[in-house]
DNA sequence: GTCTATAACTCGATAGAC
DNA sequence: GTCTATCGAGTTATAGAC
């Protein structure tokens, strides 16, 4: 290492470059010229710290998801009640977006593009992470605080709520004719909105 | 024009094909070669035809847009009540999607790569399209008939429940852990559930 | 209009000096 | 560890015969 004192090392510039470039541009996009530009060195370091643009991709999105989605799960398997859960979840989910919006569509595209790898990198030999949060989803509805409701359905909803915005923020923006402060507001409303709007779609 | 009888013109089949394949691709994923195949010529026709890849998927790209966004916005202006045009926007939605399941995702991506030409190409010079749905939503708070609600979060809700399905079809398939054929069937129910779903969320 | 051949270029990857 | 220079594969684009 010979990196001098306070500068972040080589191998962090370069994972945060390839990070910010990875997230906006997609594997395909993405120019290792472009990594390099962003963290301030040349392509020859790229690959002498990770060999190939196919290992630092798979560095980079392995890292993203173990980050991402745990946390998420973790709040559907929780022992707080269907409500409280559907809270958290919004807000959490709402504020970690917030910090890296592209993550969103960029997780999303190349799930579709390569639907096996995701399979493997992410769920490993877990069976799916959803099974409790259903079974929680037919209790509510047993006890009569909600209506009956298709767990996967609703599940499907309150996800469509929460990521969608992040996904579609340049199209809305244009479509409903607003800019990015306002955008950012409706955001900030959606974290007591959508947990209402559920509610009131799903409760008795 | 060489082209005997019957037989699409190459124009024509080099059009359905470069859409196939830009649509699975995108504009950085896809190949001329591919594209060439998927249409049964060369590599040499396309240039002959369109110049560049650049001109060839500004052309599927804005046709695609066009044929598209439009119907769906009529039906946001059209006089129907708030509850029917909900119920017509999502089911006629779905429908559409089911014939071409890769479009969102894909105008998702463009968009988010490149607002600016998104916005004149799909835009022009006409106002955004949803000012009359915005005052409709308005007209039916006064009237009481639903909970005051933001026009524009109800919009993004709207949107969310309908297009997100298809974007994360393949990530949703994994996480709950469900086939193909269920998935499917997900889709068909929703042409009911998310009208419900909205309406038990906003009517008073 | 259509094809083959190839030029021109982009980009990931490597060699080798320091 | 870091750089410059360059290679080689893969792609877009063009030339020219038919």
């Amino acid at each position: 290492m010979v990196n001098k004192s306070k500068d972040r090392s080589t191998e962090e510039r370069i994972l945060a470059a390839a990070e910010k470039i990875f997230l906006k541009e997609g594997m395909a996009g993405a120019r290792m010229q472009d990594i390099a530009d962003e963290a301030g060195i040349n392509k020859a370091m790229l690959h002498y710290y990770f060999r190939s643009k196919d290992k630092l991709f798979e560095k980079i999105f392995s890292g993203l998801s173990r980050s991402f989605f745990p946390k998420l799960i973790l709040i559907f398997e929780s022992d707080e009640g269907l409500f409280t859960k559907i809270q958290m979840f919004v807000t959490e989910y709402i504020n970690q977006m917030k910090q890296t919006p592209y993550l969103p569509i960029f997780v999303l595209n190349e799930v579709n593009r390569q639907p096996e790898i995701f399979i493997k990198k992410m769920m490993g030999n877990r069976r799916p992470p959803v099974n409790k949060f259903f079974m929680s989803i037919e209790a509510e509805v047993k006890k009569g605080i909600i209506k009956p409701v298709n767990p996967a359905q609703l599940l499907l909803n309150i996800l469509s709520l929460c990521i969608f915005p992040f996904v579609a923020r340049p199209m809305f923006e244009i479509v409903a004719g607003i800019d990015k402060k306002m955008f950012d507001t409706i955001l900030e409303q959606r974290k007591k909105e959508v947990p209402k709007f559920i509610i009131d779609a799903i409760k008795k």
